[in-house]
DNA sequence: AGGAGTTTATGGTATGACCAAACTTAGCCA
DNA sequence: TGGCTAAGTTTGGTCATACCATAAACTCCT
C-alpha cells in the first residue's frame, strides 16, 4: 500500500511561498544574546513577528490570540509552525496558554520574567545547596535594602513600613496572617529603591522560598520574635542607621533560617 | 483531487493506549513542584517524564537526546507531541537545540536560569527607562557586593583582584582587551560571596547590556580612569574600609554610565 | 428573558509524507 | 593503509489532513 503514488500533487507541493527560514549558516553569533536562538526554524519568523505585535500594541494586552487556524493564514504557515510559535512565545510569557482556551496576550513586565525562570529555579533548589544559596543571596540583598532604606527611605517609605509593622503586630495571634504580613513587611523594602526589578526579585523569593516556609513551624511566640525582628530593623532605618538597621535584619534573616533549615535536608550547612 | 478518500483506516484509528491526558479540569495548583501531574496536555507527561530523566542523570548531560522518531515509540506518543515537549525542555533550557542537529541534554544551572529570562528582558530593556532600571540593579548588587569583599575577602580573593588590576591595567592601550579584563574585575567580586548565584547575575548584566557598552566610545584615556577607580576599589578592600569601597564603586559605575546614557535614548534621566 | 439543546470554532493529537542538512558507510585512490 | 569522496541513511523541520473534545456561539422553545 505505497501512498506515495501521488508523489508531486498532494503534500509535496511544499516550496510554498510564506514564511521561509534562511536555510544558510547560522550567521549570527551568540553575543550577550539571552535567547541562544537557533534561527533556521520558520517558527522563529512568526514568532519574531508575534514578538513584534505584542510589544508593538498590534495585538492588544490581556487580549485572546487569533485563532491558529487565522494566524496560519494570516503567517502563510503550517499549524504546526504557528502552534510551535505559540508554545515558544508562551515559555518566554509573552503568552498565556491555558489548557484549551484561547491564548491570552500578555506585555511582559518583570515579574513575568522571573516566572521564566521558575521551572530551573525549582530544579536548582533540589540540589545540594540550592536552598542555602537562594537564601543567601535574598539574605544579601536585603542587607543592602535595608542599607538604602536607612539612607535614603523617603517619609511615605518610613509610613508604608510602620503601616506594615501595625498589620504585622495585629496578625501575631494568626500564624497565617503573620506570614502574609511578614511578606508585606520585607516587600515594602523591595520598593523603596523604585526600581521594579527589586519589587519582581521578591515575588521570586516569596515564591520559590514559600515551600519551605510552609513547612516551618509556626507559633505566636515566633511571630512575636519576628514582629520585634522587624521593628528593630524600622527602628534603625528612622534612626537612619545603615549598620544597625543591616545588622538587625542579618539577625533576623538568620534566625529564621534556622527555623526553616531543619525543614529539609539538615546536611545544607 | 480529494485525497481522503483512504478516511476511516490510516489516521482514524486515534485511540491508542499511550500517554494520556486526563482531560479533566485543572486540578494541580503551581505548588513548585518539580513534576507535576498531567494537567491536560499529553505533552506535560512526556516532559515531565523527559525532564526526570535529564535529573536523574539517566539521560547523561551533554548527550544528545534520542531521535525524536525514537522518543514516540518510547512514551507511544506522536511525534507532534515529542517534538512539543522537546520544545518546551528546550526553553526551559533543559535541552539545548541547534537548528538542525540532535538536542543535547543540558543540566540547569543558574547561568541557564539566567539565559532563559534573556528574552523578555530584552523587551524590558527596550521599554522605558529599562536599561536604566537594570544598570541601578546592578550598581546596587556591586555596592552589595564591595561591601562585603571588604569585610569578608579572603587572601586567595584579594590576590584575585589584584591579578584581575594587573591585567586591567596591562591592556589600557588596547580597549577591547580592556573591556575584557574591566569585566573580569567585576566578575571577581561576583564570586566573592563564594554563591553560584552571582556569577550567574553578573554573566547576565553583562551580556544584556553589553550592546549598549558596545557603543560606547572607549579610549585609553577613559580607561586609564576606569583602571584608577578599579584600584580605588581594590585599595579600600585591602583596608577593609567598606565605606570608601562601596563610595569608590558607585562613583566608578556613576561616570561609567554618563557615558553609555547618550548611547541611546538621551531622555533616561 | 432565560435556559436547554445544537452547531461551530478552536485547541490538542495523530498520521504520513517530503525536504534538506547531518551523519554513516562504502568505496576508491594514492 | 590512510584518507578523501560519493552514495545511502538518519533525523529534524514542515506541511497537509483528519478526528476528538470542549469552549463558545447560536437556536429555539417555553
Amino acid at each position: 500500500m505505497v501512498l506515495s503514488q501521488w508523489a508531486g500533487f498532494g503534500p509535496a507541493l511544499q516550496q510554498h511561498e510564506g514564511i521561509r527560514r534562511v536555510s544558510g549558516m547560522e550567521t549570527r553569533q551568540d553575543v550577550s544574546d539571552g535567547t541562544p536562538h537557533p534561527s533556521g526554524r520558520a517558527a522563529d519568523a512568526v514568532i519574531a513577528k508575534l514578538e513584534q505585535q505584542i510589544v508593538t500594541g498590534v495585538l492588544e494586552n490581556n487580549a485572546p490570540l487569533p485563532a491558529e487556524r487565522h494566524l496560519m493564514e494570516q503567517f502563510n504557515a503550517s499549524r504546526t509552525v504557528i502552534r510551535e510559535a505559540i508554545a515558544t512565545l508562551s515559555s518566554r510569557g509573552l503568552i498565556e496558554s491555558k489548557p484549551r482556551f484561547r491564548p491570552v496576550v500578555r506585555k511582559p513586565d518583570y515579574a513575568t520574567a522571573l516566572t521564566a525562570v521558575g521551572g530551573i529555579v525549582r530544579h536548582l533548589l533540589g540540589e545540594q545547596g540550592g536552598v542555602k544559596n537562594l537564601y543567601d543571596s535574598r539574605v544579601f540583598i536585603e542587607r543592602a535594602l535595608v542599607r538604602q532604606a536607612a539612607q535614603a527611605a523617603r517619609k511615605d517609605d518610613i509610613a508604608q513600613l510602620k503601616d506594615a509593622l501595625a498589620a504585622n503586630y495585629a496578625a501575631i495571634d494568626d500564624s497565617d496572617a503573620f506570614y502574609a504580613t511578614d511578606v508585606a513587611f520585607h516587600g515594602v523594602l523591595y520598593r523603596i529603591p523604585q526600581n521594579p526589578i527589586f519589587p519582581a526579585i521578591h515575588q521570586g523569593y516569596t515564591s520559590w522560598l514559600a515551600p519551605h516556609w510552609e513547612k516551618m513551624l509556626r507559633s505566636p511566640e515566633r511571630n512575636l520574635v519576628n514582629y520585634r525582628s522587624h521593628k528593630a530593623i524600622l527602628d534603625a532605618i528612622v534612626e537612619r542607621d545603615a549598620d544597625a538597621a543591616e545588622e538587625a535584619l542579618v539577625n533576623h534573616l538568620k534566625a529564621a533560617w534556622e527555623y526553616v533549615r531543619v525543614t529539609f535536608d539538615p546536611d545544607e550547612r
